[in-house]
Order: C-alpha cells, then structure tokens, then sequence
DNA sequence: TAACTGTATATAATATAAATATACAGTTGG
DNA sequence: CCAACTGTATATTTATATTATATACAGTTA
C-alpha cells in the first residue's frame, strides 16, 4: 500500500488518503476483497492520528468502496459496477438539469447543446 | 425598492439582498441605469450594517448586474446580453466536461450522452 | 489474555464565512 | 464653502464549519 502525503497542498489529509485508496481501487492495483492496511497500522506509518485514516475509511466505506468486518478489518469491496453506473447516471442527469437550465437562460436549444456536446465529446467515440 | 430578509431560513443576508435585486433587474421590474437604493440608505431601511448592503452591491457589480460611481450612487448595468450568454456558455462547457469524465468511467459513449440529453430536455423545442 | 482489529464520544485547533465599526474621500446643492 | 449625502478601505468581532486529535470502549484471534 503505497500512500503519499503532502502537507504543502492544502488537501486535508483524510482526502488525500481517501482518493489514493479509490483510485487503487478503481485502476485495479487493489484487488477485490484484499485487506487494506488497518486504519491505525496507516495512521502509524503516515505519523497521523488513526481518527484521520478512520475518516478517510470511513469516507470510501460510504461511497461502497470498502467494507468493514468490525474488530477485523477493512476490505476492498466487490466492484458493484451497476451502483456506480447508476450514481454516475444520476449525476450526469443533474448536470444536464443544469446545462437546461442554462440553455433556456440563454435562448439555446436543445440541437445548440447537443451541437455543443459534439464539440466537447470529439475526442471520445 | 422592496426587500424583504428573513433572519430565519440560514440564507445569508447580503445573499437574500444580492439575489432579490438580480431577479428585479432581470424581470425588468428595475429598469436599466435606474438609480439603486444607497447602501447606507437600504442598510438603514433594514437595521442592519452599510457593509452588508455594500456586499450584496459588489456582488451585483462583480456579476454586471449594475455599475458604481462613487461618491455618486449604483445604477442597473444596461443589459449585456453578450457577456450573460458568454458566461452561460462557459458554464455549459464546463457541465459537459464534467459529463464526459462521469461517461468515460460508466462506459457511456456520445451517443449515450445525446440521448440523455435529448431525453431530459424533451419538454424543450 | 495480549495484541491486534474497528467504534464512539468529546475536544482542541484552525479556517472560513458573515456581519460589523470606524475612519476615509469624492460629489452636490444651498 | 460646508453640511449631508454618496461609495471606499481596513481592521475587528462573531459564529460556524472543517480538520485533526485523544481517550476510553468493545469485539476477534492466536
């Protein structure tokens, strides 16, 4: 487990924890059901308080990341790919609510955004 | 002038102030170079502290929303239809691109997106 | 039972946001 | 000119939220 902090950045440390743990996650280096360090086992390391490496577990616990066995351990959870997908789903729905929004602000129409998702998107197929 | 703040619902006062005159002048309900209220004179009319009105006043200038002559008072900004529609722009642009990462990481390509958007803007022309 | 897990509650330190007072400087009309 | 009005600038107070912490607790395991 491979975990860097910078005091410098102005980052909360609980965040800078949280988002490195996710991103193993997410790229795969951390594997289904592998046990993460123990949240005072981290602390220990990173010369913290373990209520902060808590904090951060506590964070990717909430976002079905990881799950906890209490007085055991914490576990890369089971990639629950149709949560995600439908969190991002939800999200992506909002951000159009918003884009409509801003469209009627500014006499768009639907083709002027949707011209515009083209442009933005080229780069993806 | 009518302002009306609510010390009760957690809304900032020079917020309530800020968005109240924004919505007048965008209703048209105070019409452009119209002389707005002084900021002592409102903050008086309030009981509450010039600075607040100060703030709310700078906000609607930071935004274009009215222009400041000191010494003299604030006035309605003629409307900048351009810059409003850049601006809007901008924050349509920066709605698809946050879009575009949550697509990429759902497996959602741009045909995906365009019918969500053809989907949830459907009650636009 | 010692040494490890995570948990719960209370607390301290810090940062940010909100509202303010006071002293200042330009404009205007009598 | 000057009294009474404009907006400005700086420093301060207050309240709230955020960040990080210590300490005492309870379950698991070898």
């Amino acid at each position: 487990m491979n975990i860097l902090i910078d005091n410098k950045n102005g980052e909360p440390i609980y965040n800078q924890i949280y988002s490195q743990i996710k991103n193993q996650i997410i790229s795969g280096e951390l594997k289904e059901n592998e046990m993460l360090p123990s949240i005072r086992g981290l602390a220990k390391d990173l010369r913290i308080s373990f209520i902060t490496t808590k904090r951060a577990y506590e964070e990717l616990e909430k976002e079905g990341f990881i799950y906890t066995l209490p007085a055991k351990g914490c576990y890369v959870a089971p990639k629950n790919v149709e949560l995600l997908r439908e969190e991002n789903l939800k999200k992506i729905e909002n951000h159009i609510e918003e884009i409509s929004k801003l469209a009627v602000a500014c006499n768009l129409n639907k083709n002027d955004i949707i011209e515009m998702v083209m442009f933005c998107m080229e780069d993806q197929k």
